[in-house]
DNA sequence: CTGAAAGCGCTTACAG
DNA sequence: CTGAAAGCGCTTACAG
């Protein structure tokens, strides 16, 4: 077993004392230039590191931070959570991550553990966060900070995409390339992204004929319910041209319904998605999607954080940022359906 | 804000000592009927649970493991942490998880904060593990278990899936299909992941005319490495009728390069990767794949860490779990090239 | 600029 | 079965 030295032993061979070494470790309160040298000489023969447990326990900050997701094995959230670390290691903190599935008991549980272990703050990329939950963790005094939550947060900051602006882009693009008929697969109304992106569908089409509430279909975000959705909308409107799905995954579940009726995708339908996971691009056709800057908002939303926890942000706001569209296949209407290169 | 409680606050509520309520808490020592009681009831009224941070400087134990991977927004990864925090949750661990990118460097930077912070023990997924910081790990006491590591292992137990064996059973389903001159793109051989599939395929098809070493070409276990390596392969024998890919993502990769150049992914050149990640079911045509069991092998070396920590595993030793062949559109080989349902 | 002391909230022997 | 004491390795006022 190798021994590890604390800051007694760097005290000692420096000849100072505990609370100067402290001093100088933390950068807090004046140590003489002379005294310096010996204690980083002393640091650095005994090869010390400070002890971050008892570090914590003093002085009620562990340099850590927890990420709860609904489920890190979602491709959205994976993606999030690189930035998440990539930011926090930058800044020092190490980040804890606990999967919520979207259930307020398990996020509670969390939120009960984390305290327990003076974490220093909590991003929250799962909707279940209830007033009381949020309103007791202010009273505790632990910083959050959340993702495409509504507009009632009054203790923490929130990050999300222009979810309405980029469901108005998405339906632009699908006129643009000739679509004259365009259905609409929703995502849950108890979150905003699935809200936002309905209410910029119906703003964008209702001025036209064709437009009837009969082109909206639910979905769950998940890629079975794009595909039922579609199925359902088929049948309905047999002579759709358009398909905006709520999210990607949905929008792989029209193209595999399309597909597996024999209806080519894009020349026949086009469809067009909202995320940009990586996934889009695996398809045949690519996916054409409304990309939300997925890894610019988990670093966002971290240095958000971080800014909290050390007290240097001003005020709690709600940042929206940008979407792009990126165009690809499965919304290109060739004239030939089946040519081949 | 809140007043927190603590241990003494229960001990006075409860008129025993501090030692006494510590006792009950942790289960160790006799404690009379009665007076636990009288402490149950205290703690239940002041809403008392152990600080976290006091009890690791103290006993030297935080309930919390790391998870260090190359890549949390790799699907492979991300499913693999999902099992992990699962099986943590369940034994009351906390999990920290680090991006390596399979860099030596970020991987003994993660070492140093996780010693520092007491952790409990690593599961490294990551590469990069050196010998040297396996053998500082065992001196410092801090237990491991690795995913997918050579049988050079002396301090930690290893997990992994029968990737010779797989590489086997992709080759003999080609065989099946009515393949007669299959290729394979291997990963890093640096990796035993790629260097067992290559032994399997190897091994496989070396006694067959028409097999010759310059079916083999090396990709990077990436989307792109995988169609460079189709393209080349293409090249060199454009009679192949089998692409068995080192992993999914190559898969993917040669299956976009085949259908650039207006193959027909099956019927023609029939394809199979390795993994069985989720991405498989994405593309079109489905992919065929040999599945690890990805979430048991997570959940799997979480319980040995676990164990590890607790001192109940008897001995290191190395776990290769079964692997799965899923058949799918991508090796059907049907008679007509381009029907239509 | 520096040190002694108290304290963070527990656990762990050691007496009794 | 129970309690007093020391200790885990730091930080933070407070004197000087």
């Amino acid at each position: 077993m190798i021994v590890i030295s604390t800051i007694r032993d760097v005290a000692k061979l420096a000849g100072v004392s505990v609370s100067t070494v402290s001093r100088f470790l933390n950068k807090s309160g004046y140590v003489n230039a002379e005294t310096e040298r010996l204690i980083k000489d002393a640091i650095e023969k005994l090869n010390y590191s400070p002890n971050e447990v008892a570090r914590g326990l003093a002085g009620k900050k562990t340099n850590t931070i927890a990420l709860i997701l609904p489920d890190i094995s979602n491709l959205f959230f994976s993606d999030l959570a690189r930035a998440v670390e990539d930011v926090a290691a930058t800044y020092g903190y190490t980040v804890i991550f606990g999967n919520s599935d979207d259930q307020g008991t398990k996020e509670r549980r969390y939120i009960e553990t984390l305290k327990k272990k003076y974490i220093d703050g909590i991003i929250f990329a799962s909707n279940t966060l209830s007033r009381e939950d949020s309103e007791m963790l202010a009273k505790l005094g632990i910083p959050f900070v959340c993702l495409d939550r509504g507009p009632s947060e009054k203790n923490g900051s929130v990050v999300r995409s222009k979810n309405k602006e980029g469901a108005v882009m998405a339906v632009r693009h699908l006129l643009d390339v000739g679509c004259r008929k365009i259905a609409h697969i929703y995502g849950p109304q108890d979150l905003i992204t699935g809200k936002e992106r309905l209410n910029g569908y119906v703003q964008s089409v209702q001025v036209f004929e064709w437009y009837t509430p009969t082109l909206l279909e639910p979905g769950d975000f998940r890629i079975a319910g794009g595909m039922a959705a579609t199925e359902r909308l088929l049948e309905r409107h047999p002579d759709i041209d358009g398909i905006f799905a709520g999210n990607d995954l949905m929008a792989v579940g029209a193209l595999k319904a399309l597909q597996r009726r024999g209806i080519a995708v894009g020349c026949q339908v086009a469809v067009c998605g909202f995320d940009g996971i990586q996934t889009t691009e695996i398809t045949t056709p690519e996916l054409t999607t409304i990309a939300q800057p997925i890894y610019e908002m988990g670093a966002h939303i971290s240095r958000l954080l971080i800014k909290k926890i050390e007290g240097v942000l001003e005020e709690d706001r709600i940042y929206e940022l940008d979407v792009k569209l990126i165009a690809r296949d499965s919304t290109l209407r060739r004239k030939v359906p089946n040519e081949q290169g």
